[in-house]
DNA sequence: GTAAGTTACGAGCGACGTAAAAATG
DNA sequence: CATTTTTACGTCGCTCGTAACTTAC
């Protein structure tokens, strides 16, 4: 029977073009790769070779067999391949997020479900996570407004609204509200990260440098000795990552800023999910809790 | 490392449910089969199957890897035999044509150019002979006119011309031509394998009956013993199968009943058929050949 | 009780490597 | 003379089958 070490040893044979090489880089023995290249023209029942004394050449069946080898090596590594990712899927749940509040209560709250899966989460542009979805890259995401797709589930999954965090002395620091484009032009310290959130700054204040800062410590240092103005918003607040005596934080009265989250995920999953539902919609009554 | 043999246990499995069946069916014992399965899930590195005390079953990952086994036997079996068909291709020259006259010279002079070469030859209609020679099923065809291709090349190979073959008492046997339509309506007797002259007869003789007759032995006796008009052609009556003593063989006048052959082939086989082209060549000239 | 799967064990065969020979440039 | 392929030979190890055990319907 054709062998899949046959194969190999025939690629190996092509790629080297001499048996001893070929057998070294296998670690083989170079009469077991003589062996084999003569099982492989008896199994075809066609010359292979061009067997010369001190030289073995492929002849044109040969090297339309290296062609098909190749190919059905190739096809054997996919589907092991394959089946373990397929595997792995079922022990796996991927969430992607448009921004990272969402997940700090979503994913603790996975895991206490779904305790014998791995939670991955990611934090992606709108965009990526519908296709995400549809291909199956991420289990569930959540996106700041409601996706009607009839092959869909969605559920909200609470709020969050963007404040400005203004030093006390800065000229607006006495206003109960304040528009996006009252700041535009001023200098920003923004935390990276922060998902779909920095699309919409650079949308709305186009005037602004934004500091960009991916290291919280190095924020919360910039946010407590400087006197830029930042971001913030409630979710954020109420985590408590980074203190913010000495500022006042307004609300952001524009209706971008203030978003409410969803859940989105496949309708074909819902028996997998069904205790996430469950637990969601429970949520859903319980209002008091955004 | 992955085998064959493994994956054929595998799919001998999913098919008769059972291990003691499979091993039945392979002709193995059923130990051999639980350890090739164990096997599989161990270079896998994911279950396969869901292992109950007395019963084994193939679980998700498991149905997945059939499938993908099943795919790559199938392929390994393709392998081989795209192998062998490329191989038996070299060594074959399958010759395909629209009437058996041209055949008659035509496989003897490639049989003496080619004799390492296994001459296979079919009479089929035209455009299956177009579309063969396209694809490969035909090295070399022949038809009854010349047609143009730019990757084709054609040469004509001899003419033939269609006779009546009328009893001496019949009312037409003393005329020097006829046409098709002055017989129209007569029974005839008529050879079978004919090829693209049946067509030409029941087209252009819509009122006639045509009595085929596929056995040489019993044309010949019907030719002798009957009074039935048919048909024949200076090819066929130099080739002397058959006796028409008795009869007054007319030459038919309608242009279709007089045709040149041509041979076509593919452009790209032309150095392969080389000795076959400069053969042709030199017939061409020697015009009294025909 | 029958039929299925798993485990244990022993034997046989086959695959591998070593060694030697032959050939080529 | 170095490199390569092929052949011969002996041994190790792996695979297979038999047999015994366990379990379920």
């Amino acid at each position: 029977m054709l062998e899949f070490s046959q194969l190999e040893m025939l690629i190996a044979f092509a790629d080297q073009r001499t048996l001893s090489k070929a057998a070294e880089m296998l670690h083989l023995s170079q009469p077991t790769l003589t062996r084999a290249m003569k099982q492989l023209e008896e199994e075809f029942r066609v010359p292979l070779f061009d067997h010369r004394k001190n030289r073995l050449t492929l002849n044109e069946n040969g090297q339309l067999a290296v062609e098909y080898a190749r190919k059905l090596w190739q096809e054997a590594g996919d589907m092991v391949e394959r089946v373990r990712s397929f595997d792995r899927a079922k022990h796996t749940l991927s969430v992607g997020a448009c921004a990272p509040a969402p997940l700090w209560d979503l994913v603790p709250r996975l895991s206490s479900l779904y305790g014998s899966l791995t939670i991955g989460s990611e934090i992606r542009e709108c965009q990526q996570l519908i296709q995400g979805l549809n291909e199956g890259t991420y289990q569930i995401i959540v996106l700041p407004e409601q996706i009607r797709e009839p092959n869909w589930i969605s559920l909200p999954w609470g709020q969050e609204h963007l404040f400005f965090s203004l030093p006390e002395a800065h000229p607006l620091a006495h206003r109960q509200g304040l528009e996006m484009r009252e700041l535009d032009g001023e200098n920003m310290l923004v935390f990276s990260n922060i998902g779909f959130w920095q699309e919409l700054l650079m949308r709305k204040m186009p005037h602004s440098r934004f500091l960009f800062q991916s290291d919280r410590f190095s924020f919360n240092q910039l946010v407590r000795s400087s006197v830029l103005p930042c971001f913030t918003t409630d979710l954020s607040m109420k985590r408590n990552t980074t203190d913010y005596t000495g500022r006042v934080n307004i609300p952001i009265l524009d209706p971008e800023a203030n978003v409410t989250y969803y859940c989105h995920l496949l309708r074909s999953q819902a028996e997998r999910f069904q205790a996430f539902l469950q637990d969601m919609r429970s949520r859903e009554k319980d209002t008091d809790e955004w």
